[in-house]
DNA sequence: TTATTATTTTAGCCTTGTCTAAAAAAATAT
DNA sequence: ATATTTTTTTAGACAAGGCTAAAATAATAA
């Protein structure tokens, strides 16, 4: 497969893994920030390919050849980003553009032998979980931030989104993956938030707590 | 650049080092495994942005740019291969060809921190110089066994030729970077040597022996 | 010094992945 | 139920990087 062959894998990948079903020709194009005429092409390529379902009109599903190869490539990815933020130093806000280029290094005996160098983690620096060598996505439990309610408690687990300027500002709320959070008041009127993380009372709102995930 | 050019710019920078001056149209094509055609339309094409000087018939040097620039992948080559070797366990002829992947990846803080992370290494796990961040070359002084009289001993420091059939062979033969050697006897006939190494006694050819670099 | 051989360049074609503009189909609104 | 809008596909073009075959130049031999 070539690089751009795999980005398109990873779209679908993810498309269809929100929409549990088929990914549109214009979401894809979305996604991959490329014209939809480019986008037809490109599936025509990989139905012949047997690495997506595709039907005219209808939107396009991965094969299960095409989801192993997709989940292989999330798993590099993932890997790589785990590897940039505990071994290089790399913070999570600035890893995600590195390791879209390392997702296509291919060798197999590299990539089973970082994640034996880095101990087999379960999910990447953002709380994404990270499949295992069969493309198997161990599921975590979580919850969204803002579904809690007043006087629960939780740890930090992931972020729903992982642009970089979230993840700025989650850093200057010394908000992490790990971090305690619990929920003091919520304001019916416009749902934001007040907790308390790491001692610290803060004020967030609902945009914000739609993003964070949490294990209670 | 694209990984293209990359490979381009790096062959004519191993040739002209050998040859001290011009790389040729089919040497650079034997180099890469392609044809000499394709070659003179890249070279075109690199002369235009001003990475390599040509003149057509008299062959290609890089500029001061492209010298820059070729020492720059070579680093990453270097520091990814030192890396597969020390930190994930790959035995010495098998790291080439995924270096070769990873020399293209684009992220001057990604080698940076790389280069850190292995305490600053000055050379590969052939023995070759690692290039620093402004290209310099670290010269590592050093002679071919082949050279070396009866009674006269050594550290191997380097290969010259790092084929893994090569690599394999030196394996075989207790041969490793570090490694102290001696050499016993050399046969004035075929410039065959006995030499100890490990405390044991081997036999090697004149070819052998051209391809390991001892300081002595 | 001329003839032959080897190397390099040019010309023209192919594939991949992209684009724009136009046509076809599906979805939505009246 | 028909008209309008949106989405998707097709058609045709282009740039990058490669190839083969032929032409041009340089190197070597007679």
């Amino acid at each position: 497969m070539t690089y751009s062959e795999e980005d398109y894998i990873k779209a679908i990948y993810h498309l269809s893994k929100d929409l549990k079903s088929f990914a549109s020709t214009s979401g894809i194009a979305a996604q991959l920030d490329t014209k939809a005429s480019s986008v037809t092409d490109m599936i025509q390529k990989l139905s012949d390919k047997k690495v997506v379902h595709y039907k005219k009109y209808q939107g396009v599903r991965l094969t299960e050849k095409g989801e192993a190869y997709a989940a292989a490539i999330v798993r590099k990815h993932r890997l790589w980003e785990y590897f940039l933020v505990e071994k290089l130093n790399f913070s999570w806000d600035e890893v995600h553009e590195v390791a879209e280029e390392l997702e296509h290094i291919k060798s197999e005996k590299l990539i089973e032998r970082l994640d034996s160098f880095l101990d087999f983690p379960k999910v990447d620096p953002h709380g994404d979980p990270i499949p295992d060598q069969h493309g198997k996505v161990p599921d975590i439990k979580k919850v969204l931030l803002s579904v809690m309610k007043e006087g629960q408690s939780g740890i930090v687990i992931g972020v729903k989104d992982s642009s970089s300027k979230f993840l700025r500002y989650l850093d200057k709320l010394n908000v992490a993956l790990g971090a305690e959070i619990k929920v003091l008041e919520r304001e019916a009127f416009d749902n934001s938030m007040v907790i308390v993380i790491d001692q610290q009372t803060v004020h967030i709102s609902a945009i914000t707590a739609a993003n964070i995930y949490i294990k209670t």
